[in-house]
RNA sequence: GGCGACGUACCCAAGUGGUAAGGGAGAGGUCUGCAAAACCUUUAUGCGGCGGUUCGAAUCCGCCCGUCGCCUCCA
């Protein structure tokens, strides 16, 4: 390992040194969306966290298990308890079968994921592929006596689970105080809650159970698919802060009552993203999705501003923030560009045990990068040390001065792996002078020669005017010092 | 009402006991036919307010003010 990771571990409200179960691997589960609708900035911020965190682990060195679920049933409308299946209502509403709806917004989730650079989990089980596991943890914990059967809807007896609350700082007795009137009679504590729900006639999505037809809990699925692909006791659980309560309560409740062993060593969770100021929600109807923000904005500059605030902070979202965060990621750009100019070579590793002093520091802020990083996945500090480094690196540029042999690739290297492989704030295309093809670049080219000539020829009243022109229809041209032109095509 | 976070320059945002990172915007400069872009320099004696602990606090403690979140669906 390069290094040891310090994590902030919700369930013990501290940072702790991570320790594997296993030397040298981490399991890693994170709850993943329900796709009943187009995802939003939010799902951005918590799968751009988990990417980047799950990134450095594998740089680090260890080999890392990434699972995260897609909730195609079970997620009501209200709570655990009530309301609508949130897919079901999307298909009755569209007069469609629940699983085109589960796999339009599927489909949507992971093309805005992949535009965000989001590298695929490992496995994406699905609640539907795993009811047979459902059930089955739902039989043990009635068998155990942790759950009762009910009116064809099976609860979790939260009274037999004595630590139920410690994740969320939570006292029964409090939430029992604080509930709403429990219409529910058949319950016997206000605070359980269903692992396992009966089918109302005219409810399409159904199973045959134990206890007849049904469906599995919100809470169930996470249980047991983590449970199936990491082990009773796994290293890692994320998620957003607002699934600590009670989602990520029910899912240890359930869990450890069902094995007797510890569910989850380190629990993470990501802050929230607020638009304007106030809290996103669906309830509120104010979300901006990622594709509304694509709309105006390169994912990759998305992406840069969600790394720019730590995952634990609150995120706010707004045209100006973004905005701001772009023209800064601009730079970062423009160095790989240069340094692509200066001929580095791009295929080339990088030996970070064996970096230079000169004529850039290179050692040094890999140290402070890597400390960064291992403190927390504090990105943003990460980030603040390479924008130090590009700092070095433009001065160098600038002074004319020789780059040593083999300097830009390694310099190129070093941005390459940090910023891009690790961090993913590098776009695929970064620095290239083209962002379309063939006749239109040959053609953008051909304009920028006629321009050079009219400029040769002193008439800058035509040089300006295909350069306005051009900019019009979102080609900028800029001048270089060499006298050649360079251009780039905007958003 | 219960629980928990947070409040750092014009904006965004790191920093959890040793004397304020980084980005944007602004200002000055280099370059340029002009422009744009790029690059360089610069911008908080102070970190919501008032007390306290300490040789020393943005960092710890107390109170107050303000914002946000969870307690009901949400990443």
């Amino acid at each position: 390992m390069k290094t040891d990771i310090f994590l902030y571990n919700s369930l013990t409200r501290q940072k702790e040194k991570f320790v594997p179960m296993s030397e040298g691997k981490v399991g890693i589960y994170v709850c993943g969306p329900t796709v009943y609708n187009h995802s939003h900035i939010g799902h951005g911020k918590s799968y751009v966290s988990f990417d980047a965190i799950v990134r450095f682990f594998r740089f680090v060195g260890y080999k890392v298990f990434y699972v995260q679920n897609i909730t195609d049933v079970g997620h009501l409308t209200d709570n655990a308890d009530e309301g609508d299946d949130k897919i079901e209502k999307e298909a009755r509403k569209d007069r469609v079968d629940p699983m085109e709806i589960v796999e339009t917004f599927m489909r949507s989730y992971f093309e805005d994921m992949d535009r965000l650079g989001v590298v695929r989990p490992d496995i994406s089980p699905r609640a539907t592929g795993h009811i047979v596991e459902q059930i089955e943890l739902a039989k043990a914990l009635v068998t155990a006596g942790y759950a009762y059967e009910a009116g064809g809807n099976v609860y979790f007896d939260v009274a037999k689970f004595p630590e139920y609350g410690r994740l969320s700082g939570k006292k029964v007795d409090d939430l029992i105080a604080g509930a709403r009137i429990d219409v529910r009679s058949e319950k016997h504590n206000p605070a359980d809650f269903a692992i396992w729900k009966k089918a109302e006639a005219g409810h399409i999505m159904r199973w045959p159970s134990p206890w007849g037809d049904g469906f599995p809990g919100w809470h169930l699925e996470c249980s047991a698919m983590s449970m199936k692909y990491l082990g009773q006791t796994f290293d890692i659980h994320g998620g957003g802060l607002d699934n600590q309560f009670p989602h990520h309560e029910c899912e240890i409740a359930q869990s450890e009552a069902a094995t007797g062993k510890p569910f989850v060593r380190y629990w993470l969770h990501n802050n929230m993203v607020t638009v304007n100021g106030t809290k996103m929600s669906k309830s509120l109807g104010n979300f901006v999705t990622l594709k509304d923000a694509f709309a105006r904005f390169d994912p990759t500059t998305i992406r840069f501003f969600i790394l720019q605030s730590h995952y634990r902070s609150p995120l706010d979202y707004s045209n100006g923030a973004v905005e701001g965060a772009g023209k800064g990621l601009e730079r970062l750009k423009n160095v790989i560009r240069q340094l692509k100019e200066l001929g580095a070579d791009p295929m080339a590793e990088t030996d970070f045990d064996r970096l230079p002093e000169e004529p850039v520091n290179l050692r040094r802020y890999y140290s402070e990068w890597l400390g960064a990083m291992a403190d927390d996945f504090n990105t943003p500090a990460a980030i603040a040390v390479l924008f130090e480094m590009l700092k070095d690196v433009n001065t160098l540029i600038g002074s004319g001065a020789p780059m040593p042999a083999g300097g830009a690739t390694l310099l190129y290297g070093f941005i390459r792996t940090l910023a891009g492989d690790v961090l993913g704030i590098i776009p695929s295309e970064a620095g290239g002078g083209a962002g379309r093809k063939d006749i239109e670049m040959d053609l953008v080219n051909l304009l920028i020669k006629m321009r050079a000539d009219a400029r040769k020829g002193r008439d800058f009243k035509l040089a300006d005017s295909i350069r306005t022109e051009l900019q019009n229809i979102g080609v900028i041209l800029e001048d270089k010092k060499d006298g050649t032109t360079t251009y780039k095509v905007e958003k």
